[in-house]
DNA sequence: CTGAAAGCGCTTACAG
DNA sequence: CTGAAAGCGCTTACAG
């Protein structure tokens, strides 16, 4: 082990002093410095093999350029990868790194971990939730640089990014219209979050716009797993009047739906178009034929939330850009749409 | 915002010296401290809100306590979740926090990361992979306290920690042989990786040590995905002698079996038994019948790595711990295996 | 049992 | 264009 190297041997190797080796390693603006110099104490700093100690560093500003995502179940779901990658990578670009803590939902524990998040002096929070809800920011983390992530709150003044329930819900409905169906079933989750309210909003007002009517027989409500998507599709492929096609809350739910639709003989997309939401590979592209469906903006959400936060960090402490952002949910198209069928049951 | 409260802030509150509230707040060892002081100490941190700063802590101490995660792909399996979270509580319980870096396979931005890294005076490194691999270390972590996280390294002076891929194979035969199977078929993976060696093993040896003759042409190889299980499943259950089981080198390939499955009029368990592996809840679960699968122990390789790393951080600089290690992977039952039926094909 | 003081490795007014 | 020096907030020999 060499011993480490410091500024000071750096300043000393290149003949120059402490406050010339800082300038010129992070390149001061407004220091005019001495073409020869800078190049003779960059050349010390490599052939030393000098690392800067950032702690000091941080002592020193009080910045450590460290980001920390806190998150209620990074493990609940498969997103939880692609949000923490694009916050990653977004911090990355811009030299900062990324703490992770996990809650468990436990605010005690929660507080705990903010604490000695406090203690390192990180600079900002993304406080995410693995799925769309609506938070309350905890108390410990009132005042500091926050953003929230796949999660809104009540209070407007805190910035937050989730994706757009309602847009994703009427592209779902719209890709299924333009293939010329109009009884179109709606198996939506039971369970009173933002996205069943938002993808029930997105599928009323596809309708409208194409001038089909809404019917409430065609909306089921069911658990959001595979077995609801099962319950619910049979229901409403055993109705008096079956649609043609399903747009589903999510792709577990799709992937019931498939096993129903199977059962009873039907075959996907020609008897039985399909839509889901979510874009979860494992499934959407595991399923025979691959499903069509909506994606979430989990890395774009991520990418987001870091640039926003760093962006009011850096720039002003009370930047303009709060707000609560919405981003959109892209069609992804796979096989299981199609125009119904001459004979419609 | 109120100024921040130093150490020298408690002391003159409690009218002591900083070294004294260090020594209380820090419960030294050996330190025997009047008791009122300390009680006087701990009253005035708490008084004033005193947050210690682990920055001035870290750079006088050289120890930050926090590691790093450095993995080469987190978004691509779901299974990414469940190490990590493994990872970070069990640095949690301990105090520490967890940095997190991805490197997307790229050698020049990984060494950039842990320069970064490095930078910030990160205690150890946990270098992880998303599934099962053979990695060489990079070159700028030799010499550092590391642990190979669901990697192995042809170096064995390098601790790492993977799933017993061999005994998780035999665990999946062994449960289709207990139920009177004989005949079963491997659906594996094509790709030369220690999970599909090691799979293949535990098959052999499960077989063998119930006396049952290993046939070649049940083994197949396709790729691990589900549309690669479906043409494998297809592929075996069209031959000539067909299997009344299938053991799958993972959940994507049962999924594509089951289509193949369902394809033919067989049904699951009752005219085919399945067997799968890695236990992905959203197929596993989602799958009608529940598919029956062997687990990998993410949770419990990010919990080992971590502990054992700060262990081997803490206590001595080399410790004997180090070595390549093996975590079972269990069985998880669902609905997919009965007893063969009476007429098999 | 308690304290004065050095020092961890930086950055940054300030001076020249 | 360059440098001497203070100070960020701690810990820790060392002394008493």
């Amino acid at each position: 082990m060499s011993r480490t190297i410091r500024i000071k041997d750096v300043a000393e190797h290149a003949g120059v002093s402490v406050t010339t080796v800082s300038h010129v390693l992070n390149d001061v603006p407004g220091k005019r410095i001495n073409a020869e110099t800078r190049a003779r104490v960059k050349a010390s700093a490599a052939a030393l093999g000098y690392v800067p100690n950032r702690v000091a560093r941080s002592l020193r500003t009080r910045r450590s350029q460290v980001l920390a995502l806190i998150s209620d179940e990074i493990a609940t779901t498969p997103f939880a990868g692609l949000m923490i990658l694009g916050a990653q990578e977004a911090a990355s670009k811009r030299g900062w790194l990324l703490m992770l803590v996990n809650t468990g939902l436990d605010p005690a524990y929660e507080a705990r971990e903010i604490q000695a998040l406090l203690q390192r002096q990180v600079d900002g929070f993304l406080y995410a939730t693995m799925y769309h809800r609506e938070v309350e920011l905890p108390d410990e983390l009132a005042g500091l640089p926050v953003i929230l992530l796949d999660a809104v709150s009540r209070d407007p003044s805190i910035p937050s990014v989730v994706p757009d329930e309602v847009g994703g819900g009427r592209t779902a409905v719209e890709v299924l219209l333009a293939s010329g169906h109009r009884r179109i079933a709606f198996l939506n989750n039971r369970d009173d979050i933002p996205a069943s309210r938002g993808r029930l909003e997105g599928y009323r007002a596809a309708l409208e716009a194409a001038g089909v009517g809404y019917h409430q027989s065609l909306v089921t409500y069911d658990a959001s797993d595979s077995a609801g998507g099962y319950r619910a599709a049979a229901a409403v492929l055993d109705g008096t009047a079956r649609p043609t096609a399903l747009f589903c809350f999510n792709d577990r739910m799709a992937l019931g739906a498939y096993q129903a639709a199977a059962e009873r003989g039907l075959r996907i997309p020609h008897d039985l178009s399909v839509v889901g939401f979510d874009n979860q590979e494992i499934i959407a592209d595991g399923l025979r034929p691959g499903l069509t469906t909506v994606a979430l903006p989990h890395y774009e959400m991520g990418a987001w939330a870091v640039d926003t936060l760093i962006g009011s960090i850096d720039d002003n402490p009370q930047n303009d850009d709060r707000a609560q952002v919405v981003l959109p949910c892209p069609l992804v198209t796979r096989a299981s749409v199609t125009a119904p069928g001459q004979t419609p049951g």
